[in-house]
DNA sequence: TCGGTAAGTTATCAATGTTAAGTTAGTGGC
DNA sequence: GCCACTAACTTAACATTGATAACTTACCGA
């Protein structure tokens, strides 16, 4: 449990208009402290001795201990947006591409278990879940906390193409992008959250979702 | 945000040997804070002034905080397992049976998002995934933080019966009770931890899940 | 060079989970 | 009847936590 983490820049102060830099060190540092030790388990004095600096200057650039985690899950969201332009830039028909789609999903979260973990299971108490029940009615992509709308548009946008391109849905697009990324999204967080439970074997389950859903949601072609 | 929650037994000492209702007691005045606050948000002390008791009082029933919610866990657990009693003693074909127990799972995790959250969602920091890493070797279905796993194969019971009874599986039957599982979860869970997401209508959601996942694990029967 | 302010510090707060040590009161044995 | 035993508590305190207030430092532009 005592693996040292090596200050970042101790006794170094920032010149003027180079806060950002600093700000930058703290997302590292609590990046890797929270991934190592969990979200409750680091704390901001931890984050601080990390990054070479007091408690309290963690508060210059972020609201509080929440707002450092939120711009961590912006930039794991804009990490599987990149993914996505990636296999946007192969010459993939609509259908192959929706399922490298999936798969690079799946392998995304299950490299990266902790950081899907920060991004998708580990806010959202329930009290939070009642508090903010309302949605600000103009959407900015770039505010923290929305990165992840806009990938889940992207997905979206594959169905979109799949539909355009002759095959038939079994559900409208948005449905069809909603059920699909719930069951990957379930897949992912069981194996992650219970990786001590005897589950069957990884591939078969991975490529048995894949399956499940990809038949489950675009309609087979007729036979010609 | 205030909402009182009368005491439960203000000033009353348990008779000798009665020490288990005021192990219930505290279980009760628990679950109330836990779904009305969330998890984080209780303090043991709050516990402790509901059930009318002083807060180490809570330490002669309870380990800790964590041993608290793990048997709120299994009280859930229980609840699940009964509801799949019921629809045993229903004459269902095993066909039915499945699609009933999976309308019923999501029913139950809609109804009580809350108890779900806190029973599914709300332990397993990266941290802790990582430790407990070890199973232990004998498996006692009586200690705390298992009733999970006897409401899971319950569930694998209900496709052996489907697969004994003529109709043919995709996978093995622990594969298709994971898959059909972890699809049911990742839409409850998404519908719970995200309502204010625009997702298209509950009621085909879940339609649309019931059939992708029954259709995806069990063959179409050959027209004859 | 010097005032404004970005970038920091120290001191302190109230709240939290948990433990130590002492207290009360019911009960079985004589 | 009473007395030792112990289940069922209490009060006091601890170390840590997230967060704030108030103060300081040092860089940069005019």
């Amino acid at each position: 449990m005592e693996r040292n983490l090596s200050t970042i820049a101790a006794g170094t102060r920032k010149r003027r208009g180079e806060g950002h830099t600093r700000r930058d060190e703290i997302l590292i540092a609590a990046k890797e402290l929270f991934l190592r030790e969990g979200y409750q388990a680091t704390t901001i004095r931890r984050i601080a001795e990390v990054v070479g600096v007091s408690a309290p200057a963690l508060y210059l650039y972020f609201k509080d201990k929440d707002a450092i985690l939120i711009a961590l899950c912006d930039q794991t969201f804009s990490g599987l947006i990149e993914l996505m332009d990636e296999l946007d830039r192969q010459a993939l028909t609509p259908m192959e591409r929706l399922r490298s789609c999936g798969a690079a999903y799946i392998r995304f979260a299950l490299e990266h278990p902790r950081e899907y973990w920060l991004t998708f299971m580990s806010g959202n108490t329930p009290a939070e879940v009642q508090k903010r029940g309302h949605k600000p009615e103009t959407f900015d992509p770039d505010e923290p906390g929305s990165k992840g709308a806009v990938a889940f548009s992207r997905l979206m946008g594959t169905f979109r193409d799949i539909e355009s391109s002759g095959f038939q849905l079994n559900y409208p697009v948005e449905t069809a992008a909603e059920l699909v990324w719930m069951s990957l999204h379930g897949l992912v967080a069981a194996l992650i959250n219970n990786p001590e439970f005897p589950w069957t074997k990884r591939d078969v389950l991975i490529d048995g979702m894949l399956d499940l859903t990809m038949r489950g949601v675009v309609k087979a072609p007729e036979k010609s």
